[in-house]
RNA sequence: CGGGGUGUAGCGCAGCCGGUAGCGCGCUUGGUUCGGGACCAAGAGGCCGGGAGUUCAAGUCUCCCCACUCCGACCA
């Protein structure tokens, strides 16, 4: 195109994809990058799209029992050893303190790579009796992984997320937890984020370490590939046991609690931008948004154009909705790009024609669909035009998972869909790690779930041709 | 951690065979505009990613770092 933008330019996605993301972070001003490699700033619009994600899903929590606890953010290494697996998962990511003010520590201490050891070491003080449980926490922080390669939201050395944590008499309520809060994040990504996601189990190369099952929502992306939106796990009484965790049951005997941890992550605002946004920058879900509705008054040096439009700011605030009017003497074209370019789901342009004509015109971010309304309406039809936006958003990435589903029945079938369509591919798998090796190695695929939701392809895995019952989804994943 | 690319004003870039830094947009001030990326005028803004070296002289040449970015590997 030879039109000259004057708004932040971005790559459009069909010519790369990679930059045309990361333009969206940086140009929509969610992120800026620190002066520490691998860390990220979120801005103010960033943050704030985080802080409706928090305040929603906080709020569901909430709604089912569990409190919030702030842990440190410090764990001393002998305790962040107790438990093999968990370690030898994270050793190759942990960030270290090794010095206090001039002094060496005797121990070295380890930023929180995630905080298991904190809340058993924790728990493993105060727990005392069956009557205590179930223990239903929950925390917003920050953790450090030093990763190698990092990437704004999608993998950072330092990024923001609730995690989880729970502790139950028995071994059933634990994993009614895991599904309940595996339910409560696919909840969250459908209802509240528009994003269709597969729940499934993961395989145990995938689940997380030292957990005895880990459960996953998958979404995709624009360009089809997978992402990770939320993990919850169970544990058993594995950490209990290693950081001896116990408590008087009804029996009057010592036992072991049982445990659960479910996360998720800044990664959020990732998959929003690749599951919805568009050439012409962000496109956010109606509750997440900052902004839900911009105004901007046209010709507004005309008399009573601002105050008329103050005036719908009003009434659309009073309704609930969170509402900006843009009074900056850019013009009319920039102002449409430029909140087009922050995902604002909803535009009311107001005018001297309309303000003669009693009426104002909505346009919606997600498809330009443009509707005149009466002004009297007004709440109740930028209420509906919202509503749109959100059931629009949900359907247009329900179609791309849903056409990008491909069943294959060998290797090399699988990789050659994933070559030519992308996208999950759905096999029977036998279950054993060393087919997921060859996918991994021949088709650059990794699994992604055991869907909870089977089809019966065949009866033999696609790798290795013994016999399957499962099938698995594999995917090019963030 | 391997391979490629890029670092010059906030953003996008130019700067040839070495001679001491420029353009567009943005920003500031004033004015005119205003129904899809306006215009005029006057300004501000640079240790040319960092450090060594070669040279009378280094954005420019050499070496070493660093950061960002893409592709792998790795990554709950």
């Amino acid at each position: 195109m030879a039109k000259e933008k004057k708004v932040e330019q971005i790559t459009d996605m069909e010519v790369d994809f990679a930059q045309w993301y990361t333009d969206i972070c940086r140009k929509a001003e969610l992120v800026e990058y620190a002066s520490v490699k691998g860390f990220t700033i979120l801005r103010p619009y960033g943050y704030a799209i985080w802080e409706n994600m928090q305040q929603i899903m906080d709020a569901e929590f909430k709604k089912t029992g569990h409190e919030n606890v702030a842990m440190p953010v410090l764990i001393p290494e002998s305790l962040l050893k107790k438990e093999g697996e968990l370690v030898n998962g994270f050793a190759p990511e942990v960030a270290w303190v090794t010095m206090g003010g001039s002094e060496q520590l005797e121990e070295r201490l380890a930023f929180r790579p995630t905080s298991e050891t904190m809340f058993c070491d924790h728990w493993s003080r105060v727990l005392h009796s069956y009557r205590e449980l179930p223990m239903l926490y929950n925390q917003w922080c920050s953790v450090i992984r030093w990763e190698k390669t990092t990437r704004p939201f999608l993998r950072s050395r330092e990024f923001w997320w609730q995690e989880g944590h729970t502790i139950h008499e028995t071994a059933e309520e634990a994993q009614a937890e895991t599904e309940q809060q595996l339910n409560c994040y696919a909840d969250f990504f459908e209802k509240v984020l528009a994003i269709p996601v597969v729940r499934g189990r993961k395989t145990d190369k995938e689940k997380f370490a030292g957990a005895e099952a880990t459960y996953t929502v998958e979404c995709m992306m624009k360009d089809h590939k997978a992402l990770q939106g939320a993990t919850s796990h169970y544990f058993g009484d594995k950490f209990s046991r290693a950081y001896d965790v116990t408590f008087t049951g009804r029996d009057n005997k010592l036992q072991y609690p049982f445990q659960t941890s479910w996360g998720s992550t800044t990664r959020m605002i990732g998959a929003v931008i690749m599951a919805h946004g568009d050439n012409n920058g962000l496109v956010l879900p109606p509750p997440i948004a900052p902004i839900q509705v911009i105004i901007l008054p046209v010709a507004m040096h005309k008399s009573g154009v601002l105050e008329a439009a103050r005036a719908l700011r009003e009434r659309l605030q009073n309704a609930g909705l969170r509402v900006k009017v843009d009074e900056s003497d850019n013009s009319m074209g920039w102002k449409c790009a430029q909140y087009e370019m922050k995902g604002v789901p909803l535009r009311v342009e107001i005018g001297p024609r309309d303000i003669e004509a009693g009426q104002c015109v909505l346009v919606r971010r997600s498809d330009g669909g443009k509707t005149v309304i009466r002004l009297e309406e007004l709440e109740q039809a930028a209420k509906e035009q919202l509503a749109l936006v959100q059931q629009g958003l949900y359907e247009k990435a329900k179609l791309n998972l849903d056409e990008h589903c491909y069943a294959a029945f060998s290797v090399e079938e699988a990789k050659k869909l994933q070559e030519e369509k992308g996208g999950f591919i759905k096999t029977m798998w036998c279950g054993d790690v060393a087919c997921e090796q060859k996918m991994k190695e021949e088709a650059g695929m990794s699994s992604r779930c055991i869907p909870f939701k089977q089809e019966h392809l065949g009866d033999v895995c696609a790798c290795c041709g013994r016999p399957a019952e499962k099938m698995i989804f594999w995917g090019v994943a963030y």
